[in-house]
Formats: C-alpha cells, sequence, structure tokens
DNA sequence: AGCACGCCGACT
DNA sequence: GTCGGCGTGCTC
C-alpha cells in the first residue's frame, strides 16, 4: 500500500501551485526528509512536510518520488516551523523559504553522489583538549553574563564600542557549550567583511576545547562545496558554533541553544532580495520556537529593539526583550570628544575646512592616523556643461553617472553602464565640462595637495590611501588595505562607510565625517537614525587602543551646516539613549514604526504609467477589506529612483497599527495582485516587502 | 523556478 | 525560407 506525501518543492508563490505537493512512496518517510521528486520533466529536490491539508488524490495522477536523500537526520519539526513562519509572515511560498535555505549544491546531487559524500564527510578527527587563558571579567561584564545565566530574554545588550561585548558573548557561549555537550550557538554579523575577526576570536578561544571543527561560518562568500560541508556539520552536529551573515539564520541546528546577533541594528539584515526576511527579528523568532537565549548587541540599538527593551519604568511597560546596559569602555578608554565645524563660517564650497586640515597635520605629524569619512564614490557624483546645462545622467537609468577619474570613466552606480568620459560636452561641443560636487576619489587627490609636503615623525613623507567599493573589488584587497593600515603605512584613510564597521584601528585619534547633513532632513525617517549610528560607530574607531597615551586627545570631528542639531548634541554627549527618546517621541507622535506597522507592494513595469496603473488597481481591489481591517493603502509613487536599467518601479505603502490586521490584509491581497498581473500589460514583476526598512 | 509551446523580426 | 526574441502556461 503506497503512502501519501506532503512536498515542498522550489516554487515562488504565484506558480499557481498552492503550497505542498502530494508524492506517493512504498515506504512511511518521516516529515523533514529531503527526498528527489519528477517534476513535470526534470527531477528536482524537496523536503517532506507535515501535512497540513487533507491530500487531493482523486482528481489527479500523483508520482511516486525517485528517493530519499538519508543517513542524515531529519531537518526538525523546529526548523520547518521557523521556516512556515518566515514564508507567511514575508509573503512567499513556504517551498521558496525552505529550500532557498539549503545549500544549492543539495538540489544537484544526485542519490549516489550523496551517499559518497556522507562517507567522506564521516571522519571527525579526535581532539585533546588543551586549556585556554581567559580574560580577567571587568565587573559590568560578570553582572551581565549572570543576568543572561538568570533570565530567558531575549536581550538587547547595549554598549558601547569598546565595551567589551564580545567577550560577553563568548563566556555564554562558553557556558552553553560546557553546560550541554550537544548545545549550539549561531552568532550572525552584519556583513561578510565581519566575519573573520569574529571568527578569530571564537576560534581562539573554542579550537583547543573542541577542535578546529567545532566552528564553521556561513555567508555567500563560500564556495558551493565549503556551504555544503558547512550545512552538513551544523545539521549534523559536529559543528557547536555557526558563524555567520543573515543566510545563517536558517541554519539546521539540531541543538541551538543561544543566538547571538552582533550589531542588531545594521540594516544588512534585512534581506532585500527574494524573500525579504530580517534576520534579527527571525532570530528572535527561531530563539522563541527553541527555547533559546538570543542576545542582541549594539552600541546604537534599532530603535524597534530599543523600544521593545524598555524598562518596566516606562509609560507603556516593561518591553518583551531584557535591556543588559554595559556603559564603560574597557580599560578605561574614554570616548572621543565630538567637535562640531560650523560649515556656514567657511568660503562656500569648502571641502576640508582650515581648522580640520590644521588639526589633521598635528595628528599626522605626531605619527596618528586619520580617518576621513564620506558616503560617496568616484571623484564626482555628476559632470556638468556650464554652457549648455548638460549633465552626465545615465541612459539606462534616472541617475546621474559618476565621474571616475582614475580610469576616466563616468559610470552609473545603479545598473553599471560605463563610458568614457566625453572629449567635449556632448550637448553643445563646449570642451570645458566640469565635475560637481566631490567623492573619495576627489579627496584623496585633494589631500595629497594640501598636505604633500607634510612629513612624519619618521622623516617619510605623508601616506594617504582610500578604502571604498572600488578599491577593494578584487577579492582579498580590502584585507590586504586593512592591514596596511593596521601596520601604520598609512596616516590618512579616506573611505565610505565601510571603513567605519567594525575594523580596529588602534592608531587613529582623528575620525571626521566631511559632510552627513543630507541625513538630517531626509525624506526617510530612518535616515537620523542610520546617521547616529554610522557617527557613533565611526567615533568609536578612535582611541581603541587604551594603552595609548594619544586617548584623552581622541576626537570625531563633524563638518555640518547645522551644528546646533540635536541628533549632534545627543552625539557630542555619546548619549543614545537621550537620542532614541526623541526619535521615538516623534515616531509616536507621527505613528511611525515601531508604532505601526508597514509593509510596501513594489511593481517594476516597462512603463511608470503601467506598474503604477498595477499597483493602484490592486488598492481598489482591495478597498472595502483595507477598510475593514483598518489598514491604509496609500496610492503608487514613482521610487526616488524612478528608473533603474531601463525598468520602471514604483510602489505602493500599506500601514497598519496592527501587526496581524496588516498580515491578515497582505494574506489575503495576494489572489487580486496575482490575478491583476495579467490584466496589466507591461508589468514586469511585483513584491511585497514587510517591514521595509527604506521608504 | 525551469522548461515547453507559440507567435513575430533580421539573418545563413 | 529559418534562428531566436520573450509572453503564457504547466508542473503533484
Amino acid at each position: 500500500m503506497s503512502q501519501l506525501l506532503s512536498i515542498m518543492l522550489h516554487t515562488p508563490a504565484h506558480s499557481g501551485i498552492g503550497e505542498a505537493l502530494t508524492y506517493t512512496s512504498d515506504t512511511a518517510i518521516a516529515a523533514g526528509s529531503l527526498v528527489r521528486v519528477p517534476f513535470g520533466k526534470r527531477e528536482v529536490l524537496g523536503i517532506t512536510w507535515p501535512s497540513q491539508q487533507q491530500l487531493h488524490s482523486d482528481d489527479l495522477k500523483l508520482r511516486p518520488i525517485t528517493s530519499v536523500l538519508d543517513g542524515i537526520g531529519c531537518l526538525s519539526t523546529h526548523w520547518m516551523q521557523m521556516v512556515e513562519f518566515a514564508a507567511r509572515y514575508y509573503q512567499r511560498s513556504v517551498g521558496e523559504v525552505a529550500l532557498a535555505a539549503l545549500p544549492n549544491q543539495l538540489r544537484e546531487l544526485s542519490r549516489e553522489q550523496w551517499e559518497r559524500k556522507l562517507k567522506r564527510q564521516a571522519k571527525v578527527l579526535p581532539h585533546e583538549p588543551s586549556a585556554v587563558d581567559l580574560p580577567e571579567l571587568t565587573h559590568e561584564q560578570a553582572h551581565t553574563l549572570q543576568q543572561i545565566q538568570a533570565e530567558r530574554g531575549p536581550f538587547m545588550l547595549f554598549g558601547n564600542t569598546g565595551s567589551g561585548k564580545t567577550e560577553v558573548y563568548l563566556r555564554a557561549a562558553q557556558a552553553a557549550l560546557a553546560h550541554d555537550p550537544k548545545a549550539q550557538i549561531l552568532v550572525m554579523v552584519p556583513e561578510i567583511n565581519l566575519t573573520p575577526q569574529l571568527e578569530a576570536r571564537f576560534r581562539e578561544r573554542f579550537a583547543p576545547l573542541w577542535g578546529a571543527s567545532c566552528l564553521v561560518t556561513m555567508h555567500s562568500g563560500l564556495t558551493p562545496a565549503q556551504r555544503m560541508n558547512h550545512w552538513l556539520a551544523a545539521h549534523t552536529g559536529v559543528a557547536r558554533i555557526v558563524l555567520g551573515t543573515r543566510m545563517a539564520v536558517f541554519a539546521s541546528m539540531p541543538h541551538l541553544q543561544l543566538i547571538v546577533v552582533d550589531e542588531e541594528h545594521d540594516p544588512s539584515y534585512k534581506q532585500q532580495e527574494g524573500a525579504r526576511y530580517s534576520a534579527r527579528d527571525l532570530a528572535i523568532y527561531r530563539g522563541h520556537l527553541e527555547q533559546a537565549k538570543v542576545i542582541l548587541g549594539s552600541a546604537t540599538p534599532s530603535l524597534e529593539s530599543w523600544h521593545h527593551s524598555r524598562p518596566a519604568s516606562d509609560a507603556e511597560g516593561a518591553g518583551r526583550y531584557m535591556r543588559l546596559h554595559m556603559p564603560s569602555r574597557i580599560g578605561d578608554g574614554v570616548l572621543p570628544t565630538v567637535r562640531r565645524v560650523d560649515m556656514n563660517h567657511q568660503p562656500r564650497n569648502t571641502v576640508f575646512s582650515e581648522p580640520l586640515v590644521q588639526a589633521m597635520r598635528e595628528r599626522v605629524q605626531r605619527g596618528e592616523q586619520v580617518l576621513i569619512l564620506l558616503n560617496r564614490r568616484g571623484y564626482s557624483p555628476v559632470l556638468h556643461c556650464r554652457d549648455c546645462g548638460w549633465k552626465s545622467e545615465c541612459p539606462h537609468c534616472s541617475a546621474y553617472r559618476v565621474f571616475h577619474k582614475i580610469d576616466r570613466s563616468l559610470r552609473c552606480h545603479h545598473c553599471g553602464f560605463a563610458q568614457a568620459v566625453p572629449r567635449a560636452c556632448p550637448g553643445c561641443g563646449n570642451l570645458d565640462i566640469s565635475p560637481l560636487g566631490s567623492g573619495t576619489e576627489q579627496l584623496e587627490e585633494h589631500l595629497a595637495e594640501l598636505l604633500g609636503s607634510l612629513r612624519r615623525p619618521d622623516g617619510q613623507g605623508v601616506r594617504i590611501a582610500r578604502i571604498d567599493a572600488d578599491s577593494t573589488r578584487l577579492k582579498g584587497e580590502l584585507d590586504r588595505q586593512l592591514a596596511e593600515v593596521h601596520a601604520g603605512e598609512v596616516d590618512i584613510l579616506v573611505g565610505t562607510q565601510m571603513i567605519a564597521k567594525g575594523h580596529d584601528f588602534r592608531r587613529v585619534s582623528l575620525v571626521a565625517a566631511l559632510n552627513p547633513d543630507g541625513a538630517l532632513f531626509s525624506s526617510d525617517f530612518r535616515a537620523p537614525e542610520r546617521l547616529f549610528s554610522l557617527l557613533m560607530q565611526a567615533a568609536g574607531r578612535a582611541g581603541r587602543d587604551a594603552s595609548m597615551s594619544l586617548n584623552a586627545a581622541c576626537e570625531m570631528w563633524v563638518q555640518t551646516f547645522h551644528p546646533q542639531h540635536a541628533l549632534f548634541e545627543a552625539l557630542k554627549q555619546h548619549d543614545y539613549p537621550h537620542f532614541a527618546a526623541q526619535q521615538l517621541q516623534e515616531r509616536r507622535e507621527a505613528n511611525l514604526p515601531p508604532f505601526s506597522f508597514q509593509a510596501l507592494v513594489r511593481a517594476d513595469a516597462k512603463t511608470q504609467e503601467a506598474a503604477q496603473d498595477f499597483l493602484n488597481a490592486a488598492r481598489a481591489a482591495s478597498d472595502a477589506l483595507a477598510v475593514q481591517l483598518q489598514v491604509d493603502v496609500y496610492p503608487a509613487v514613482p521610487l526616488t529612483i524612478q528608473r533603474v536599467a531601463n525598468v520602471e518601479r514604483a510602489q505602493m505603502l500599506v500601514e497598519c497599527l496592527s501587526r496581524k490586521a496588516l498580515q491578515q490584509f497582505l494574506s489575503a491581497w495576494h489572489a487580486p495582485l496575482h490575478q491583476l498581473r495579467s490584466q496589466h500589460k507591461g508589468v514586469i514583476r511585483w513584491a511585497v516587502d514587510v517591514d521595509p526598512l527604506a521608504i
């Protein structure tokens, strides 16, 4: 008698296939097994799922599964529950989320290849534990750890750069690993660039105790084979620690007991393609499911997490998270003094104000390092003809192409279209076309002119370097350039926000943000939050070496036309709580997250009109439901960058005071959206972004 | 998602 | 006359 199986395949939600497909099998197969099944003319990987509804067998001719990839344990019920939750919450199909969470190689493996793979994997090297020296904990760290042991969490670990959060993660991990010989830990970082550092810290601590195979990484930089092996190691429990980027939240870990989300405020935790999940939010959900403790760590928490960790004394009562505060810097390190330069009192178009130039001079002459931050790569963001007004627009996007002097090209940062800089203005033939505004390339050049004659204490000339997405395009370049900075070969480092994140520059005593004003009056309500976090993080780069005498003189400079702005006031006091309170107050008054919930429906189309018509039709179709659920649906608008690579883009905001009602609305909206799409010619694709980070 | 079928433009 | 563009439809 053959069994009926409910199986998830990699099929998108709007492919006409409900959720699971039904197959037959001669033998009983447990839910959570990997199987290969015939699907149309091909054979694909699937996961047997607990059957939710009755399997329809009457009207369809069911096919038998091809094979089972056994020899390893099933995916756990908790894992499947998390996947199902993520799929529902982010409006995707379960199959898509489930299969995307598995290593790609698994999809290509036949049963025979699978068995060969498992045989090789089975060999685990024996390991003799040896002792490790543990640094002494500060009182603050010890107290924080006590609370983590005693309470259930989730925890919001709020601590400045240099306050020793990493040591808390390490000790919490160690306690969990030592307490249960099977326990597993998941550690997440926002960016792939930050994995090597933290990996080194964890290896140094845990490899002597549990062997080199106790830790694996998971991020997009792994080769398919590595990803497969690391995934298997986590799934079988051989790896006790998984360290990775947002994708790691879906790692199969049967004995997960602790999740650490470092720099939890970082926007990189939000996936921006496919299922647009927030790895931080899923970590909370997963921790809840698995009864694992969750630690969110940050010096500038997201306002969501900050609000959720409000103390019981708050007017709204205690939040769901427990806030743990570590205010001190290790070794009595002080936070840098914040200085604002009022650019209203500088000559027009000043890039480096005179006091800043002077300060840089002094630092370099003393043998200290300077970090210059500007979030704009290239030489100049636009080329411009003064005669006819021509500007270096991208023919495929509604954006300007950026002038890169290094290879004399005009490059579009949105679609990648690049051309040589024209000799004369394409509009009028004028030979004099000039750059407008400056990017990191120009700063580097400009600094060389300003400070070129400067000598370091060792008599050598000043060395200026630049780190941004362009200078680190080649693999390994970022590491090489960072090593140069660490070795003291660079005196002044110019870069984008890339250099503000996570790297320790021990001899840096001056950090300067040249032009951060854009975020102060941005239409994006999260812009101030991001700016504050960036500047705090950048400030944290200075004076990390407590043993150095330069410590007291560490400074963070901000060149601004709005020196009195509250954001800079709070920055000067290093007062995140004050800044957060003020921002939350504004958000509360405007009914913005975390006091309301949002989703975006985005449409890509051949014309802007088609995109908007489609969205507005969907809006009209769901009008009654929106009223009933008290959901606000705003009319479709073009995206800030309306056209990218000749695709017109529009979006529609959906807002609601209740997360549940918003969810209900979105899932009910799926059918009309899907149906309307075929009536609207020119629409290329549409997608929902739940809890979007940028609007 | 893939893969097939199907109907209209520039080439051996 | 074909090769190939991607629009629509189907897969338990």
